[in-house]
DNA sequence: ATAAACTGATACTAAATTGGTATCAGATAG
DNA sequence: CTATCTGATACCAATTTAGTATCAGTTTAT
């Protein structure tokens, strides 16, 4: 069971190597670069987070990305909502059927009590906190 | 982003049918028409099950599955494994690359915090206690 | 002995998802 | 005018997911 996929993975890496730069424009070719992420791959992604509004764009030389806010107020639960849709545990037994049987109520009441969880956790992951983070593991002998 | 396949949903909930009748062989028909799930589709999963060693089966007329361990000793998380592998929230950084990058490290370690808590969640939860909570919420006016 | 009710084992399938690649058009800087 | 960028799409192969189908063999009851 993988939680998160590549477009997920790579979004948030490309999302950091952004924040840490966030003066100015930086091309999708830099970013693929330094975080060896495959480069028309990466183009798609970024396509989708400029859509999203988490990243601004520029056309043309000298152009490129940026983050088009805090770092801070980037959630990981953003990125992975928009490439993975909502974190549901078990899809099935919320919407289509209410409780059709006993058994079903009972999964979904602890189901829903680890999404809710779940969704926490990775609401309070910010691309800002691992850009903070980076400077502490940075400075540790082993991470 | 779903979390729990239909494999590992069907399994729950036949394991719950099967817990609330111990005694004896139940047939994958009589669960199969229970839960509503398809009949072949449920006759694979329950193969796998007792070839996991939760279900004992028994052939011929009279025959049927039931759970070879007690309720309590099953925990969902065993199921989820049975049916999608290990939980691991993004599968790419730890053991392919070590931290080829700090950005990498970062993640990982964030990622691997929320991981083992899911984790723990999925292992408090048992089929015994979804059994349990099945009568406590039988009580309540609305589930 | 034989039919009915079962599991064991496996083969097959369609659709969706995942992880990419490629192309062409248009904007911008020098 | 050209090199460097993004915008928008179209395409692709492999894997996963969710199911269906079939045939063989076992057990019980008649």
């Amino acid at each position: 069971m993988k939680v998160l996929t590549k477009h997920t993975d790579y979004a948030v890496r490309a999302l950091i190597s952004l924040g840490m730069k966030s003066e100015s424009w930086v091309s999708a070719k830099a970013v693929s670069e330094e975080q060896a992420i495959p480069y028309q791959f990466l183009r798609r992604i970024l396509q989708e987070l400029i859509r999203s509004g988490l990243v601004d764009s520029r056309e043309g030389a000298g152009g490129g990305v940026r983050l088009s806010k805090n770092p801070d107020s980037i959630r990981v639960k953003d990125v992975i909502e928009i490439f993975q849709g909502k974190v549901q545990v078990s899809e099935c037994m919320f919407r289509k059927q209410l409780c059709s049987n006993r058994a079903n109520c009972v999964l979904r009441h602890e189901i829903m009590r680890i999404e809710q969880l779940v969704n926490d956790e990775f609401s309070k992951v910010t691309i800002g906190k691992l850009i903070g983070d980076l400077g502490i593991v940075g400075n540790m002998k082993n991470s």
